[in-house]
DNA sequence: AACTCGGGGCA
DNA sequence: TGCCCAGAGTT
C-alpha cells in the first residue's frame, strides 16, 4: 500500500476516538503564545489554570512587558521552570510591544526569534491562532509517528517534514491533535496501552514486540 | 546528542 | 520518595 494511503487510514481510524479539542483554551494570539510558552514540561490543565489567573492580572502585552520579574515568577511558580519562563514571557512581551507594535507576528521566522519560542510553539500559534498551515511536533507526536511508521526521522524537525509530506495541509492541525491525544492517553512513552489501541495493526512498536 | 531547568500531581 | 509533565537553549 502506498505511504500516503496508509497514513490516511491511520488518521481516519483515530478520529472516532479523539474528538477535536485544543488543550489550551486561548484563541487570541498573544494569550495563546504565552500559554504555549508556559506549557513546556507541565500538564495542560495546570497551564490553563495558571494562565487564566495570569491574564486577569496582566491584561495586555504592555502589562507583562513592564511587570516585576520576581512577582511574575511567583505568579507562575507552580508550572515549574518558572525562572526561565517568567524571563521569556516578559522579554517576548517587550519585543512584541517594541518591534511588532503590540501584535504577535504571524510568520514562523519572526515567531522563533521570540525567547522561549521554538519550532513547536511557533507552529502551535500559527495553526491555532492564525489558522495557517503548520504542523507542530512535540514529544508525543514524535514518538507516536515513529511507532506508527509515519516517519523514521531522528529529530522532531525531520518527523515534521515527513508528516507534512504525507498529509494535505488542511489536515495538519488535525494530525497534530490526534497524535498528541493518542500519545497521552494510549501510546504512552512507557507502558503503552497496546491492547486498547485503535491502530495497533499499523504499529511497528507493537508488532515487533 | 546530551544536559539542564523545576514545582506540583500522582502512585 | 520517585517519576513524569502539549520544550527550549546551551554546550
Amino acid at each position: 500500500m502506498e505511504q500516503k494511503e496508509r497514513a490516511m487510514k491511520i488518521i481516519e481510524e483515530l478520529i472516532p476516538f479523539y474528538p477535536a479539542k485544543t488543550a489550551l483554551n486561548f484563541k487570541n494570539p498573544f494569550q495563546l503564545l504565552i500559554a504555549t510558552i508556559l506549557s513546556a514540561q507541565c500538564t495542560d490543565n495546570r497551564v490553563n489554570r495558571v494562565t487564566e489567573r495570569l491574564f486577569k492580572k496582566y491584561k495586555t502585552p504592555q502589562d507583562l512587558a513592564i511587570s516585576n520579574l520576581k512577582e511574575l515568577e511567583e505568579d507562575i511558580k507552580e508550572l515549574g521552570l518558572f525562572k526561565s519562563k517568567a524571563k521569556n514571557i516578559k522579554e517576548a512581551s517587550k519585543m512584541i510591544c517594541e518591534k511588532y507594535d503590540g501584535n504577535v507576528p504571524d510568520c514562523f521566522e519572526e515567531l522563533v526569534k521570540l525567547p522561549g519560542v521554538g519550532r513547536k510553539t511557533a507552529n502551535v500559534v500559527l495553526a491555532n491562532a492564525f489558522n495557517k498551515p503548520a504542523l507542530a511536533v512535540d514529544t508525543h507526536v514524535f514518538r507516536v509517528s515513529r511507532r506508527l511508521g509515519l516517519s523514521s526521522g531522528e529529530t522532531p524537525e525531520k518527523v515534521e517534514k515527513d508528516l507534512v509530506r504525507l498529509f494535505p495541509e488542511e489536515l495538519w492541525n488535525t494530525v497534530h491533535h490526534l497524535l498528541i491525544r493518542h500519545g497521552r492517553q494510549c501510546c504512552r512513552a512507557r507502558k503503552p496501552l497496546c491492547q486498547q489501541c485503535a491502530v495497533s495493526k499499523w504499529c511497528n512498536h507493537f508488532n515487533n514486540n
